[in-house]
DNA sequence: CGAATAGTGTCTTTTAGACAATATACG
DNA sequence: CGTATATTGTCTAAAAGACACTATTCG
């Protein structure tokens, strides 16, 4: 190892740094459909285009606590789980300086999307359109309440296309599913959630035994109400 | 948003910055074990214990550029295949100053691997042991040739297990195995390498079955030589 | 031929898909 | 009772595990 390279892993205080920040994928369902909240940039560069909240990483927090303070002051949402994505660090993907930035997946239940929507009012829920590009994913669409295709700025739709992906990976053997439904559900909503994320219809009869086969599930016994019809059974999530 | 938050958000130079480093989990089989190439620390911190090889992210080089760079001066290998893995930034994970280090695996062939440890031979190659704590993962231990357990500097030994239970998750959906094996191979070192990463035996006919059916591998009608039995057909992995 | 491992056949068990029958709510 | 959906039963098909049998090479 050369002087050089000695006092360069030694004082790296005397390089430049690229700047770390985070940003957010807020995800929940509306309608039955992957929805994500947005803030529209109204300054250079990218303005008029939508982009995920994010911030910079202070110096005395880890990125984990820096995403929950962002999840805090542009979503006004507390403790929620927070998954960290992949980071993504192209030299160029800021044209205004060095960014290199971790993305975090928050699932949200339909309440605590609704929540932040109304606190935020900022927050444009926008609807996750994912073609079928086989398992290996692909690009999104995102489409604004009124249907229209929005462009996303900076990298933030690789970001986003990567949240989807992985979402898909873990469906069935982590309880990625759960994080997006409230406390007590029907075996039909968790049914749904799936083929929201899955993009594809599932057989009932072999989903629900494959979910019960799991022991994941604790029937309550209790039933949903106001339905015109028969009202099924509410479940809740038990870890195994 | 208030004056100060618009200014924190345009104008990030004028706060502190972590720095933002790379850190390679170099990983080939050994006697069909997971080995790691690791770098003995002879500074403080964590001086004496065993490292895996890393280096600072230049402010013009992206992170990906960044660990092919590190892995060129590091080992002495060009173009193999970077995975990020995951970023790890805790506050206090170097006690000289706050850096963020995003980790990445590069799976290497047992050839790969050897050329590496004898172009540099400062690289220890270090045996890593699995204990079977379920689909889950766990603490993973690292020992030496000699068979000594050996203590990782940092929050490396986080790093080595998630790269662990990556391998582990991507096994039979990705293409991961056959970077650990020559251009052409068999079918039992096909196997051993799953073996190997699973931690557990598997079913030959089973095996051979799945496999074959996912429509990866070629048969080439070329077979080993020099063994003192039957010699096995040689395969050669092909997209599907 | 004996030893060692490659490769295959087949039976059983498990899991998934298809489809329909039964059950229960509301009005 | 009619309608809509929940829940279950059952048949079939596909996949995985177990185990043993045959095949091929070396010396």
């Amino acid at each position: 190892m050369t002087e050089t390279d000695f006092l360069k892993d030694y004082d790296p205080s005397a390089f430049q740094r690229p700047s770390v920040a985070v940003d957010l994928v807020l995800l929940g369902l509306r309608d039955g459909r992957p929805t994500v909240l947005l803030l529209r940039r109204d300054q250079h560069p990218h303005a008029g285009r939508w982009a995920l909240p994010g911030g910079f990483v202070g110096i005395d927090e880890s990125l984990d606590a820096a995403a929950a303070r962002v999840l805090r002051e542009k979503a006004a949402i507390e403790g929620a789980r927070l998954e960290q994505l992949y980071t993504f660090g192209a030299v160029d993907r800021d044209p205004r300086m060095r960014i290199v930035s971790a993305a975090y997946l928050v699932l949200l239940t339909e309440t605590a999307f609704d929540a932040a929507a109304r606190a935020m009012p900022a927050l444009l829920p926008a609807a996750i359109h994912v073609p079928w590009a086989g398992e290996a994913g692909g690009p999104v669409n995102v489409l604004s309440p009124d249907n229209e295709k929005l462009t996303l700025a900076f990298d933030h739709a690789d970001i986003l296309a990567m949240a989807m992906l992985r979402l898909r990976g873990k469906l069935d053997y982590s309880d990625v599913a759960f994080a997006l439904l409230p406390e007590l559900f029907t075996l039909r909503q968790l049914q749904d959630v799936h083929e929201a994320i899955l993009g594809t219809s599932l057989n009932k009869p072999a989903f629900r035994r494959r979910l019960l086969d799991k022991g994941w599930l604790a029937a309550t016994g209790a039933y949903e109400a106001g339905t015109a019809y028969r009202p099924a059974e509410l479940y809740r999530f038990q870890r195994p």
